[in-house]
Order: structure tokens, then C-alpha cells, then sequence
DNA sequence: CGTTTTTATATGCCATGGCATATACTGTAG
DNA sequence: CTACAGTATATGCCATGGCATATAAAAACG
């Protein structure tokens, strides 16, 4: 609602402008959901996900996966631990390192979880896109990200 | 580079994974190179700008536009009228509110970190994606954007 | 006009992430 | 085996945002 919502499809800034806006209100508008329902936010949410899809991953595993510190995401595994939902077990092959899993809690809240914000997501983006459009969105988005992440660009130092 | 690249076009919860690790990626990039080269991140540069466009705006507006809190956008508004490159001038219509408007020094910055973020964000997505996807995925995010603004979608309470 | 309600912002407390550093462990060279 | 460089994670300090609350002013009401 302010001041300059159309812009040239050649318009760079006005495609982050529009991507920021969009992911900030998305991810708002689940983390509400997700907190209300559940007591965890989307953050948590992506983190359940990803250990269920990676069992004996390790803190590293989900720092590159997020682009987000390897301190940071220490401190997250600490507070899923904390809650009991996943456990850091003993790496045999690296002391330095845990490897990450599921609980059964984890398991059970990740299930439950996950049809709140499937249910979510697609209210917000049926209401809000048509399906052709969504899907060349998704489909940019995803050679977009692949790029990103092979480039390993907008990964953070710690 | 991880559990999962390759998402079916109507796989909405692929669609915003890759949304939020783009957006991540893209932000932290350009975070570091304003930082750099400017001081600034990349949510003053975004304050900057709306103030450029919008003489004379309000706290409020800045928050609506980011999909912020109003706390935190006043915090942030400190910060930058700390630094010299905003003042609040008094409101002779409303006393509770300023009006918030770019000072000279705040100009400059803005018009040299523009150009750094213009040529930032070219690099970073020229190199990863065509032309024609990017109209496509822009052309989405606008009218997601849109619709998420009407309905008043994920804006935070405070 | 006085009272109450609503609005706009500022401020305090808390949670979270970045970055630097500390610590523990692994791999390598000699 | 010893020393040393490299790696994985944990932890501390700081900055920032959310949310609740405080404050001030405008608006509504009688």
C-alpha cells in the first residue's frame, strides 16, 4: 500500500522489494499459526522438518541448509532439545560433532504441525495467486535458489 | 543443496522454502556489501528509500510498508536520525506523530548506496537466472504482494 | 467544556541471530 | 608419539525485532 506497488518486470530492485515483502508477511502470518496451535514458530517448524528428513544430520547440516550461523542454529537445536522434541546423540565417528534426531514428541508435534501449516500456506496463496502463476514463481524460485546455494552466496560467517 | 531440491510446481511448501532460503540469501548478500562499502544493512537502506519517495511520512507508514512493529520501526528511525541522516520534524496537524524526512547527508548515502545495491542485486540474479523467469517470478511476487497487502496478511500486532 | 475512548509513538523486557572467541577433537607432518 | 593446523560446536556479547506497556494527544460523547 504505499508507493510504488507496480513495477517493470525488468525492475530488479522492485523483484527483492516485492520477494522481501512477500516472505516477511508469509512468514508472519505461519509463525502466528504455528504459535497459537502448536507453541513453536516457523523457524522451529523448518527445523523439525528438516531433521526428520535428515536423521543424523548434524548442527553444520542445518546452519548451510538455512544460510543462517552455526552458532545460531547451536542455540536453536538447544531450545528443540530443551522442549524434548529431538535429542543431540553421540557422533561415533566425531566427538566434536552430535548427530541430530527426532524424538517420538518431535515426531508427533512435526505431524501435527505440518497440517496446520499446509493448510495455512494454502489459504494464503490460493486466495492470493493463480495456480499458473504460482507455479512460474515456484519454478524461478527454484533455479534461483539452486544458484544461490551453489554459488554459496549470502552464507553468513558464523 | 539439501533433502529436497527439485519441487512439483504445485508443491506449495517447496514454493515458500525456496521463497525464505532466496530472500535469506539475497538479503544476507546484500547486507554485507552495503555494510562494507556504506555502514548501512539492508532494512536502513529500505528505510532510506521509502523516506526518499515518501516526504513527510509517519512512523506508522514505515511499519505498514515493511510489515513491522511499530516499536521496532521507531527504534529503527532512532538509530538513523543518531547517525544524521533523518530527522523528525513536528507534526503541526497531530502532536502525538512527526513527520520523518531525509536530511541532506542522508540523501548522499542513499543516492551512493543505491548504486551499490543496483549493481549487487544485478550480479546476483543475472548470474542465476533468465530474463523471462525473472519477469515471470516477479510478475507473481508483485501480485502476491498485493494481495497479501489488501487483506492485511501477516502484519504484526505491535 | 469535562470525561472517556481511541490513536500514535516511545520504551522496557525478552527472544533470537550475527559474529568473535573458547574448547574440544581430528588430521597431518615430522 | 608430539606438535600443529584445521574443524565442529558451544558460548558470550551485541544488535534488532516482537509484544506489552506507558504516555501524550486527538476524537467522540454527553
Amino acid at each position: 500500500m504505499a508507493y510504488k506497488n507496480a513495477h517493470d518486470a525488468s525492475d530488479l530492485q522492485g523483484f527483492f522489494a516485492d520477494l522481501v515483502r512477500c516472505e516477511t508477511r508469509l512468514y508472519n502470518a505461519l509463525n502466528e499459526r504455528l504459535r497459537q496451535q502448536h507453541g513453536i514458530v516457523t523457524s522451529q517448524f523448518e527445523f523439525l522438518r528438516f531433521l526428520r528428513e535428515c536423521p543424523g544430520c548434524r548442527v553444520a547440516d542445518l546452519a548451510a541448509e538455512f544460510a543462517i550461523g552455526v552458532g545460531a542454529t547451536s542455540k536453536g537445536i538447544d531450545r528443540l532439545e530443551k522442549q524434548g522434541w529431538m535429542v543431540r546423540r553421540a557422533n561415533p565417528e566425531d566427538r566434536r560433532s552430535s548427530l541430530l534426531e527426532l524424538t517420538e514428541d518431535g515426531s508427533r508435534l512435526l505431524a501435527a504441525a505440518e497440517k496446520t501449516f499446509a493448510t495455512g500456506l494454502k489459504e494464503l496463496l490460493e486466495g492470493a495467486l493463480g495456480s499458473s502463476a504460482t507455479a512460474a514463481a515456484a519454478q524461478a524460485l527454484s533455479e534461483l535458489r539452486s544458484a544461490l546455494e551453489r554459488d554459496q552466496i549470502g552464507t553468513p560467517a558464523g
